[in-house]
Formats: C-alpha cells, sequence, structure tokens
DNA sequence: CATCCTGTGTAACTTAAGTCACATACTCTC
DNA sequence: GAGAGTATGTGACTTAAGTTACACAGGATG
C-alpha cells in the first residue's frame, strides 16, 4: 500500500501516469507496495521471481555483466522516471537473465503486479512512454556495443568522466568496472590525463580542470 | 495494398495477428503496403522518415554498426517473425539512429502506418508479442556487449560458425564484418581451426568437420 | 590462354590492453 | 601515532589484436 505523499511523488516523477483512468490506474496502485533498498544492496537475486514491475521514486540502480576474472561492465542505470527493461523483458519473455544489480544509492521503488502493469498498457500514452523507454535502451546499447568494440579506452574514459560532472568521488577501480577493464589501465590513463593537466588526481577524487581539452580526447 | 496470398503469408508468420479485432486489423492493413528489396540494398537510408512499422515476410536484413577505419560489426539481424525495433524506437522515441542496415537476402517486408500499428497496440497479446520481440532484442543485445567487452576471438569465431551450420558459403571478410575485426585475423583463427582438424577449408566455404570439438572451444 | 579480380595465406611488426609484483600513500581507528 | 586496511603509482612483462606488405590461388572474362 502507497500513502498520499508516494503517491503525489509517483505522479510528479511519472507524469505520465496522470494520462491513465483513474478507476484502472487506482486499482492497480492499490495492490502495489513501495519497496527500500539500501546502497550496496545486490537486487538481483531478490527481484528474481520476476513477477512485477518497478517504478522507481529515488536512488540509483546499476546493471552490470561480471565476467570469469571479475571483470565488470556497466550495461545501463535506471533512475527516478525510467522502467527496468530488463525486468519488463524478464516479465513478458521467458529468456533467463543473466546481468546483475546493485544499488548504487539508496533507492525506493513501487512494485507493481504484473497483471495490473499490462492493464495500465492499455492506455495509449502510457504505452507510448514505455515504449519509447525501452527504445532508448536499445539505442544506448548499441551505442555501448560500439564503443566497446571500437573506442580506445582513453577516449571512453575521458567520455565517462565528462558524464559525470566537474569534481567526481570514485576510486579507479569503481571506474574500470563502469567501463570492463581493470584497476591499472584505469590509474595509468588517469595519470596522463594528469600529466598534460586535463584533470587533478586526489584519493578517490578527480577533478576536471580543462574539460574542453578533454572533450577534444573525444575526437582524437 | 495487400492481396490474399500475401496476407495470408502475413497470418503465417506472425499468427498473433490473428487475436486482434477483425476490423481494426482490417483498417490498418488496408492501408498498408508490401516493399520488396533486393540482396544487398543498404535499406536504412531509405527508411529514414521512419514512419511505419515493418512486419518482415520474408529474407533477412542485417543491422551493423560502422566505425571511422571501415570495421563493421553486426548488431542483429531480422529475420520474418522479428519486428525491427530500431525502427520501432526510432517511430516511438526521437533520439536520431545510427545504425546500419543492409538486405541480406531478397526480402518483402508489409509495412503499416505508425498510428495504424499504435493502434494494433491496442490489443493486449499482440502488445505481448511485441513487448516480448523489444526484451529479447535487450536480452540480446547485452550478450552481445558482454561478448566483445570479455571473450577472445576464437570464441566468438567458433561461436558463429556453429550457429551457421555444417557448411558456410561465406568470405572471410564477412565474417570479420559480423564480429568487428579484420580479415587476417579471421583467416589466421580459421587457419588454427583447420590445422587442428576442426574445420576444412576452401574458397569462400568453410566445413565444420569436428562440430563438438569446436564447441569445446567455447568454453576455453 | 592471358589477364584481371577477388579471396586467401602468412610473416614481421606495432600497439593496446591486461597481468604481475611491489612500493607508496592516505584514512581511520584504537 | 601505530597499525590495519584500502587506494593509488608504476615498471616490467605477456598477450591479443591490428597493421603492413606481399605472395599466391582460383575462377571469370575477353
Amino acid at each position: 500500500m502507497l500513502d498520499e505523499k508516494q503517491i503525489e511523488k509517483l505522479f510528479r516523477i511519472y507524469p505520465v501516469l496522470s494520462e491513465i483512468n483513474r478507476d484502472l490506474l487506482a486499482a492497480a496502485l492499490s495492490k502495489s507496495r513501495l519497496v527500500a533498498f539500501e546502497a550496496g544492496t545486490r537486487i538481483f537475486e531478490e527481484l528474481q521471481p520476476c513477477n512485477a514491475f518497478p517504478f522507481i521514486l529515488s536512488g540509483k540502480i546499476r546493471v552490470y555483466k561480471q565476467a570469469v576474472n571479475g571483470r565488470e561492465l556497466s550495461l545501463y542505470s535506471v533512475t527516478p522516471g525510467d522502467a527496468c527493461v530488463v525486468t519488463a523483458g524478464c516479465l513478458l519473455g521467458d529468456e533467463p537473465y543473466n546481468a546483475s544489480g546493485v544499488v548504487k544509492t539508496d533507492s525506493t521503488l513501487v512494485m507493481m503486479a504484473s497483471d495490473d502493469f499490462e492493464d495500465l498498457l492499455s492506455s495509449r500514452v502510457f504505452r507510448g512512454y514505455i515504449f519509447s523507454l525501452f527504445s532508448r535502451r536499445i539505442l544506448e546499447l548499441m551505442r555501448l556495443v560500439e564503443e566497446v568494440a571500437f573506442q580506445k579506452l582513453d577516449r571512453r574514459l575521458a567520455s565517462l568522466l565528462l558524464q559525470r560532472g566537474r569534481f567526481l568521488n570514485v576510486s579507479h577501480q569503481e571506474l574500470a568496472d563502469e567501463l570492463g577493464t581493470v584497476r591499472e589501465m584505469i590509474s595509468r590513463v588517469l595519470k596522463s590525463f594528469s600529466d598534460t593537466g586535463l584533470i587533478a588526481l586526489g584519493r578517490e577524487r578527480i577533478e576536471i580542470l580543462d574539460e574542453s581539452a578533454l572533450r577534444r580526447v573525444l575526437e582524437s
């Protein structure tokens, strides 16, 4: 069950819900429940039965692949307003799903039963919203494939840094896990950026000093 | 406009259509048109406006990314029964879409106007079908990311060969374009397979001699 | 048959990335 | 502030992949 405040928040983050027939939506929401996860929780084992569709109210979930030797590579993140397509895929398809998910920052989700979610899809506007989330994810994955296949690490890392804003508090290992490489490579490339004055380095801290030069790395 | 025979074929390949309200479907089909493409056609420039949804009746379309130096990497293929999610994404999302598409074998598609397609989605069963195509594609792309990031070329090539059946008529270049690498690498790995008796080689011809051994390469 | 074209084989080399092995440095806690 | 635990720096080395440069083979065509 959700209280007033939570429902209000849900509507703020998923405004498309207001387009749905009120009774239908009320019925679906009455059976939904709020779930909170702490940062660090490995979420995917828990969602395994995949009998519910998650709306993200707050927080951030990282979906990634793991290789045998322990290396990791992020596929995408799920943030408020998103739908976890994987869950959806799991709901609708039958294929086993073998990526992992971990909560990056404390998160709250509204879990809606699969049947109710399908009912909501009878709304054309809502359908359009969900479809466009799917498509965006597909395009993003296509971009990722290209990046991993064709782009060198310095470009990929520069791009990652630029996405994260001027000051970042991350360890080299986290960046490596994001890009599917190893810590040493990240340290080395960061060092080369720092040697040329693009960034300043500290323990779990990176400051972008020369953004435009960093952007130029993307075109190298 | 489609004739009886084409409609029959469409139903055979997309049986889910029979679940849709007859009038609704008839209206949508009456405005759809049949399009044929010859093998070799680069299709994506032509679909650019993306104002229609394609049902594939026959043939095969390869969707791939191109790198600056001319290297290519296949993202997936679209075959009868599939939906080209990219087109769908293009229809529903707004992001530009920068993969390429080429017709591998002569193809016929039924192009349905975007609005009509959205009407059909009011059928719960049809919706489920389309969603599951989307999800499958997403899972496939996730698998591809992992493969490109973490797997060595011999494994990837062995896997590709095994998917293609006992006798294949392809050039090394085609295989390279599939995997995002260069011809020389393919020649080299194939040679090593042939040296150990896994395959026999000829001009544009590969025969798998020892399938189980080739399968074992996948686990190496 | 001579020629051309495309596909294949292959050696030598370069480069990017990953691995190994430590040294050092910072932070937190007791 | 001593010690533990984590994060970072770095050189030496290995490996996978890509590049360059040709030789050669086989079929197609005039």
